[in-house]
RNA sequence: GGGCGGUUAGCUCAGCGGGAGAGCACUACGUUGACAUCGUAGGGGUCACUGGUUCAAUCCCAGUACCGCCCA
């Protein structure tokens, strides 16, 4: 006997035990032999990552899917592992080394990185097990790191490959610097934080004492009124202490305001460097002044106006944010001395970004040279990980031409060989592939893959898989054996998260996996990681991936992408708004299951989810009832038959839950197969509560209760079929209480999740039409009761006015079923309705229910007004439809067809109200 | 500035060319032996606004307003 609830806490660990044991979600089990292969590949989490909850969905709808293609009998593999995320873990790890007074730079990259695994072994992977008790069915023995030796031998062996291809190659460019963290990050690890600034504007003196008459004044049609005579130029900067390295000013061309003084100069003030005046698109006459100083060291754009302009690019940082100018030759070259430059070295020199930044200003306004200062917001560039504002910095870093490997990748979503869910991703994609920039891959770090390049005494760089091979070529190349140094730098992470679904897979060797899996399905992934991973695995999937013909291969041929998860009010989650919700803690509350639920029931394709506890309790009530009607199965005798056949089951009820069933079979297949998770969540439910619960086990009801024991019997079979069939539907949503269920079941062998997935056939629409004439006569005479204020516990004789033969049929065959669930006490049979009762249509005839005193005339001649009013409005919409000669001319003639047997059936209706209404006037 | 999406019941959201739906919340009644994590019944919506296409628009198209996200 099932308890009388289930306890999910207690549970899960025992029924995930059972799937572990069994080795249930190993690559293969539970499949056929010769069958299709389904394969995921885990986006892998990072080693220092806690589960929240976008893995929660995104494993949700993994597993589902997982789960689903197993009992469809697939070989069925979900490839589980971490990432090495190099700068998040070596933070980590340096953190701990802090609390102990030390720091790597003491013990050395070899003792530091030894620590790294030392803490991964201990602290890493947490997540994991957080996975396992969200239930997902990965294939455990499979995990992979991005830093073990497989994964490491497939990152040389991609490296080495693309430079010798020149797709890798060394540049000194502006990168993105964090300060803080004393590495470049790629685009993508910058955030743009909006943030309160200022603008301020500066004069900037013309040389030798050059004037020129500036407009300060305009009508309304945009003539200059008033002139100014100016012997200086005003720039607008939100970055002051890049002054110091400003090597001109940019202005519009086509700006007239400035045009006179193009191409003379200005001399920079603090520093009295001569720097000119340069025509340049990028001045927007718009903006600030419409003239912008120029820092071609220490802005992206500035660097590509100083390359058109041939300015100089002058590096006045340190690495970690401090401004240097003692000793920086670039600095100083050609630079005439004076007292000004002098206490400008004193005063500057060393010090940090942003104190400089005040001082600065402080300085111009005592020389008079700060002309306004405005409020500004703007966006300024933050590392993601380190959290502080990243420094344009012109380094020496490696690069990936990704543009060059993009084309196959943009190809590959254009001609529909690789297809997103929902579509629209596909323009983000693009706009980012066609605009794609050089992948900057080198990190200053020490955790991760150290690149595989040697430097010769002169600079000549050799890249080769190990150092014996690099060695080998120093030596052909220098002719004498020749020492050599190693790249000091690391790869960034996702350059070998890039290799994922084939790297896992045992690439570059050729594995029976590689074989049989790649390509994989399905990539399942939030959209905020197209950029980072999705378009870095296509690009490296088909430059590495062939088959026998040399035809790239993708890696996926389909990518799911689902929404964020925001809190119940839409916000994003973020621990500073302290509106984190933690799966855990909701799996400790409702059950894995419930959570499980609710966010596939809530993933609509194309919105944000947004998640309120309250949803979760829902669901986990929804399974409560399933439990209960199970359990209640059980006390009445259902238990599995052998001999059950669908086919020869007689009882209409039967046959109409078995139509239901396969409908219901039908619509989970077709949601899980086009990845409409809520679609197919939905149905499971509707079938389990509003059918399954609502209507069949009542009806059932007198049927244990009854003598027939035929009925009895076909029953209690075909409650438990349909109860097996609903424990696989769900079980991709809730695989724990199924499968606890299933197990309960006597008579049980083997798993649920490996059960073999129901397949739709069924279908008796006689019996449907029939159950749903039954719901609606129950359901309309439950409504009156109600609302003539019957008490629930008093029972009323039935009086039927107008019954067919099919009719008298149907309600002699459900009798029981009417006089239980209705509170009828007789069925009778009249010509006329009795005077006092209360009346109800359905189909051809009325019901009355005869209350005698308990009748409250009053309020049954408003319902029956009420309901004659409805019925008359659609009449009259109905019928002036039909009227209408165009559109009987050009509707589909089923619609026609379709509001004509609507318009007869209210007609009938309509009739009978009125008849209704007639009598409860006579009697009041 | 460019792109994407949203606006439907008090809240969170489905739906989508032919009769406005769900869950939660709310109201009333109810413990009749599966389930109070429940049952029965009920109230509640000019489907943002303005035009257009169509026999027919919440749904398609255009524009407006407001909101969100991504990218510069």
């Amino acid at each position: 006997m099932l308890e009388k609830n289930y306890n999910a806490a207690q549970s899960e660990p025992i029924i995930a035990k059972r799937w572990e044991d069994a080795g249930a979600f190993k690559a293969g089990a539970g499949s056929a032999d010769d069958t299709d292969s389904y394969c995921i590949v885990i986006p892998p989490p990072n080693v220092t990552g806690s589960l929240h909850m976008g893995h929660a969905l995104n494993n949700t709808l993994q597993d589902i899917l997982i789960r689903f293609e197993r009992m469809r009998g697939k070989n069925v593999l979900w490839q589980p592992g971490m990432d090495h995320a190099g700068i998040a873990t070596q933070m980590v790890v340096e953190r701990q080394l802090m609390k102990m007074q030390q720091h790597r730079r003491d013990m050395g990259r070899d003792k530091f990185i030894e620590k790294v695994w030392e803490w991964k072994d201990e602290s890493g992977g947490l997540i994991f097990n957080q996975l396992r008790r969200l239930g997902a069915s990965c294939d455990w023995s499979r995990e992979r790191f991005t830093m073990d030796d497989g994964l490491s031998k497939a990152v040389l062996e991609v490296f080495v490959a693309l430079y010798k291809e020149g797709l890798i190659y060394k540049d000194k460019r502006l990168v993105n610097w964090d300060p803080k963290l004393l590495t470049a990050i790629s685009d993508l690890e910058v955030e743009q934080i909006d943030t309160k600034g200022n603008l301020w504007h500066f004069r900037y003196p013309l040389e030798d004492g050059v004037s020129y008459e500036h407009p300060v004044a305009f009508d309304d049609e945009g003539k200059v009124t008033e002139w100014e005579t100016r012997n200086y130029l005003v720039v607008a900067t939100t970055r002051p202490e890049t002054m110091l390295g400003d090597t001109g000013v940019a202005v519009h061309p086509d700006d007239t305001r400035y045009a006179p003084i193009i191409g003379k100069h200005v001399i920079l003030p603090l520093v009295g460097r001569r720097i000119r005046i340069v025509a340049d698109e990028y001045a927007n006459p718009e903006e600030g002044t419409g003239a912008v100083k120029m820092t071609p060291a220490h802005d992206f754009n500035d660097f590509e106006v100083g390359k058109r302009a041939g300015l100089r690019a002058v590096n006045i940082m340190t690495c970690d944010g401090h401004i240097t100018l003692k000793g920086n030759e670039d600095f100083l070259e050609d630079l005439p001395e004076s007292d000004a430059l002098s206490a400008t070295l004193e005063e500057y020199d060393n010090g940090d970004r942003f104190v400089v930044r005040g001082k600065i200003v402080a300085r111009m306004e005592e020389l008079g040279l700060l002309d306004k200062v405005e409020d500004h917001r703007h966006k300024v560039p933050h590392g993601d990980r380190g959290g502080v504002p990243i420094e344009p910095y012109l380094t020496d870093q490696w690069y990936v031409n990704a543009e060059v490997l993009a084309k196959p990748a943009i190809a590959s979503v254009r001609e529909g060989r690789t297809n997103f869910v929902p579509k629209n991703w596909e323009k983000t994609y693009f706009e980012w592939m066609e605009n794609i920039q050089p992948w900057c891959i080198s990190r200053q770090l020490w955790w991760g893959h150290q690149i595989p390049a040697w430097y010769g005494p002169d600079g000549t760089v050799f890249v080769e898989r190990t150092e014996e091979e690099a060695s080998k070529a120093a030596e052909t190349h220098y002719g004498a054996p020749t020492e050599l140094v190693r790249d000091e730098d690391v790869l960034d992470t996702w350059f070998s998260s890039a290799l994922w679904p084939f790297s896992t897979l045992g690439w570059p060797d050729k594995t029976p996996e590689l074989d049989r899996y790649y390509q994989t399905d399905v990539l399942v992934t939030g959209f905020d990681i197209i950029f980072f991973w999705v378009a870095r695995m296509m690009m490296m999937g088909l430059h590495f991936m062939k088959d026998g013909n040399g035809t790239p291969i993708e890696p996926f041929h389909t990518v799911y992408v689902h929404a964020l998860v925001r809190d119940k009010h839409g916000a994003k989650m973020s621990k500073s708004k302290r509106n984190v919700i933690d799966p855990l803690e909701l799996i400790d509350e409702y059950g894995a299951d419930a959570l499980r639920f609710t966010l596939a029931i809530m993933a609509a394709q194309g919105r944000d989810v947004k998640l309120d506890p309250q949803r979760v309790a829902g669901y986990r009530n929804f399974g409560t009832k399933l439990w209960n009607a199970a359990r209640f199965a059980e006390m009445n005798g259902v238990a599995l038959q052998a001999d059950f056949d669908p086919l020869e089951v007689k009882l209409t009820i039967n046959r109409w839950i078995l139509t239901e069933l396969a409908r219901t079979i039908h619509e989970i297949t077709a949601g899980i197969e086009s990845y409409r998770f809520n679609e197919a969540s939905a149905a499971a439910y509707r079938f389990v509560w509003n059918q399954f619960c609502d209507w069949y086990l009542e009806l059932l009801k007198p049927v244990f209760g009854g003598e027939d024991e035929t009925a009895q019997q076909e029953a209690q079979g075909c409650a438990a079929y349909v109860l097996d069939e609903v424990y696989k539907l769900l079980h991709p949503f809730m695989p724990f209480m199924t499968e606890e269920l299933w197990d309960q079941t006597p008579g049980r062998k083997g798993l649920l999740c490996h059960a073999v997935w129901p397949t739709p056939g069924y279908q008796d629409r006689e019996a449907a039409d029939e159950i749903n004439w039954l719901v609606e006569l129950i359901s309309g005479l439950r409504s009156v009761r109600a609302e003539m204020n019957v008490p629930p516990s008093a029972v009323s004789p039935l009086v039927v006015v107008g019954a067919g033969d099919d009719t008298c049929v149907r309600l002699l065959r459900h009798d029981p079923a009417i006089k239980r669930l209705a509170r009828v006490e007789d069925v009778v049979l009249e010509q006329e309705s009795p005077r006092g009762s209360a009346q109800i249509v359905v189909g051809e005839a009325a019901y009355c229910l005869p209350l005698g005193a308990l009748i409250d005339v009053a309020a049954e001649k408003a319902r029956l007004e009420k309901s004659l009013g409805k019925i008359s409005a659609d009449h009259d919409k109905i019928s002036k439809k039909l009227q209408n000669e165009k559109f009987v001319a050009n509707a589909r003639p089923e619609i026609v067809q379709a509001e004509r047997e609507k318009l007869n059936d209210l007609d009938g209706q309509r009739e009978k109200l009125m008849a209704a209404l007639n009598r409860v006037e006579e009697a009041g």
